[in-house]
RNA sequence: GGAAGAGUGGCAGAGCUGGUUUAAUGCACCGGUCUUGAAAACCGGCGUGGGUGAUACCACCGGGGGUUCGAAUCCCUCCUCUUCCGCCA
């Protein structure tokens, strides 16, 4: 959510800034209509606590005045101010009405792109802010797609998912299983290494703290929904993890916060059929293993570059080809500022996948959770809420069973096989 | 799931027979005096948000609602915690 003096005092260029999203007209004008709300909620504010801080001022008296005894003139003062009462009601009803109207219309204004973001409206504009040099594995002849691979070695089964739950929850077994695991540990060590704080977070979350990383309203039907509890299943681990310090004001000393968690993911993904559901490409469940930061906004895209740092090393010590974009404004989640994209190559579908999406979000997130620090001077200020993915499992599965497949079987990469315990998936 | 008790400012802890306490006091923290320096002592400051040029002022004592001229204090409801019982990885 975009802070509401910076839009009184920064007008145009947030304006400009939302242009980049080829938003509608109508969004934009939204931004007049929310200020001119907001002087409207001032006034009003003003007029009702002037009644109350007389109809405060009159209740006092009344207490003086029963005490010295005299009742007639506390009685007629209380009929001065019960006569004030409907008024004060009214006036804070409106005054509640207003106050939603304009978080209502706040909502929906999506973060403002960093200068740095190119303009365009899909994924064909986005910048390739870092090509793979080395050439693009070709294929020797016989290779085979990830889920026919999954079947051959018996590593995957999606049927059994079906028989479950449904499809897109696939059954890890054997290696495949211990590939799974594998990968989550070696992930959550590297980041460690790195000084991340390791967090396992509940994996239900209520709607406050869904609302204070920006899933609701925006993804409502991207998420399961438990309804007798009113609990929702995270969709990543961002949300929990970044609610760790919902409504908390750190110091400025405490920066850098750094934090690594691994959860299951869970997405409706309503809507989304075709050929790039096949396989491990888009799930309903997967496992991810999470980085978050809470910076001062002087560093955080250096630490935003750190970040990208960081999953860029994975990439190589998974000796995965991959490339990483620089996201267009159109093409931008809600409430980024600056994404970059990693995509690996899925060489038997010719196509790159997305694995990773690394973020800063400046104060949007923590301007609705009221993640606040205290700077050196002495002042409140939002913190900046950073994250990435570090990474998502299965199309790593995916990408790392095709690339590394011979005609021994699947090869392991080094840094890996501590993990798993062997270096090859044969027959 | 059942019963009882409790939720106050960073922490501790008053207030809870409703009205000069619209949040005392202590600790912690910050600034100052003193000191060669430090400690101690003393003086001052010390919650969040709204509002103002700055004051004034307003709201907030787990969340929401109600009674009253007036509520941290009374009532209703929800949440959480503690203890006991039941159940159980």
């Amino acid at each position: 959510m975009l802070e509401i003096g910076i839009l009184r005092e920064q007008k145009d260029r947030v304006k400009e800034g939302l242009k980049k999203r080829n938003i509608s007209e109508d969004l934009l004008s939204l931004i007049d209509t929310i200020v001119e709300a907001d002087d409207t909620r001032k006034s009003t504010q003003t007029e009702l606590d002037q009644l109350l801080a007389d109809s405060n001022l009159k209740a006092k008296e009344i207490g003086g005045l029963i005490k010295t005894g005299e009742h007639q003139k506390a009685n007629q003062l209380k009929e001065e101010v019960a006569a004030l009462k409907e008024t004060v009601k009214n006036l804070d009803l409106k005054l509640k009405s207003i106050k939603d109207n304009i978080d209502e219309l706040l909502i929906q204004l999506p973060n403002v792109p960093h200068e740095s973001v190119p303009n365009g409206s899909k994924a064909e504009d986005n910048e390739v802010y870092k090509s793979w040099e080395k050439p693009i594995p070709a294929l020797w002849s016989g290779a085979l797609p990830h889920w026919e691979l999954a079947e051959k070695y018996n590593l995957i089964s999606f049927k059994d998912g079906v028989t479950l739950t449904g499809s897109g929850f696939p059954v890890y077994k054997g290696k495949g299983a211990r590939l799974q695991r594998a990968l989550i540990n070696f992930f959550l060590d590297e980041a460690a290494n790195a000084g991340y704080h390791e967090i396992q977070p509940p994996i239900l979350v209520n709607k406050e703290s869904a609302k204070a990383t920006g899933q609701l309203p925006d993804k409502e039907a991207q998420m399961y929904y438990c309804e007798k509890d009113d609990f929702y299943l995270i969709p990543t681990a961002e949300v929990p993890i970044t609610n760790l310090y919902r409504d908390t004001i750190l110091s400025h000393t405490d920066f850098p916060v750094k934090m690594v968690g691994y959860t299951p993911c869970f997405r409706r993904e309503a809507g989304s059929y075709g050929a790039d559901v096949k396989g491990l490409n888009r799930l309903h469940q997967f496992d991810k293993v999470e980085i978050v930061r809470l910076e001062h906004p002087d560093h955080s895209y250096d630490t935003l570059m750190e970040m990208v740092g960081h999953v860029a090393m994975l990439l190589n010590k998974l000796e995965l080809p991959y490339r990483i974009l620089r996201l267009c404004g159109g093409d931008m989640g809600f409430n980024s500022a600056l994404t970059f994209d990693f995509e690996t190559w899925s060489a038997a579908q010719g196509r790159w996948l997305e694995v990773s999406s690394v973020s800063n979000f400046e104060t949007f997130q923590a301007n609705r959770m009221k993640l606040r620090f205290r700077d050196s001077d002495g002042k409140t200020r939002l913190a900046h809420t950073l994250n990435g993915s570090a990474l998502a499992l299965a199309r790593i599965v995916a990408t790392m069973l095709e690339n590394h497949q011979t005609e021994q079987g699947i090869v392991i990469p080094k840094a890996l096989v501590p993990y798993t315990g062997f270096d090859i998936i044969s027959i």
